[in-house]
DNA sequence: TGAATATATGAGCATATAATCATATTAGAG
DNA sequence: CTCTAATATGATTATATGCTCATATATTCA
């Protein structure tokens, strides 16, 4: 039977997917994913935080499983890992962008 | 014209946003309140946690507004501030759910 | 007013996080 | 096989975060 009480294994692992949103560097990147496949250079490029800062992020959105990678030569491709990311994206956006 | 580039502000206040998802202690009280107003000392009862770091916690949702409060005499009954906040946690726990 | 109950707050501390710097790894070109 | 370009990683450090403990505030009731 189900008590309807969140239990405290899922609030962790919700909260643990939320953290990966939480931080602004992860978030210019998964926004900018959003939009298209991209490379490490051109993500350093466009968000212009060192390379060393943003392979370390892409770390963690690739261990959270939000990005996906796909290699070409000694390139690597990121991109978001699927449409849910995205969506979740767009709420956080549309409920930032309603407080004023 | 927009440049359809994510710009750092919106970025920060996404992140901002998203952070206060990012603690299973504030999931936990999110995901209660979805279900029903309470007061503190429900919120505590149910959540196991100190009175004080309840306190501390409901006020940083608070201020983002992610709750709201309604007095009743020495009692203070917390809700959810809108339907956004259920439907990002909704959404957060479909995420999750689906890795298995 | 004074006691009791419910909630909030401030200080301090331990841990987590995100950046930097230096260096390692990997793959292609020659 | 070596050189170079692209990316990843480890160590370190500064800051942020979340808790505890003690105390403050607010409201009701006698």
């Amino acid at each position: 039977m189900d008590t309807n009480q969140p239990n405290d294994l899922l609030c962790e692992e919700v909260a643990r997917l939320f953290k990966m949103f939480g931080d602004p560097t992860r978030v210019h990147l998964l926004m900018t994913l959003a939009q298209q496949e991209l490379c490490v250079g051109d993500l350093v490029a466009i968000t212009g935080v060192s390379q060393s800062a943003i392979s370390h992020q892409l770390r963690l959105l690739r261990q959270a499983r939000l990005v996906r990678t796909r290699r070409q030569g000694t390139t690597i491709f990121y991109a978001l890992a699927d449409d849910h990311v995205a969506t979740i994206l767009d709420q956080g956006m549309e409920h930032a962008r309603e407080k004023k």
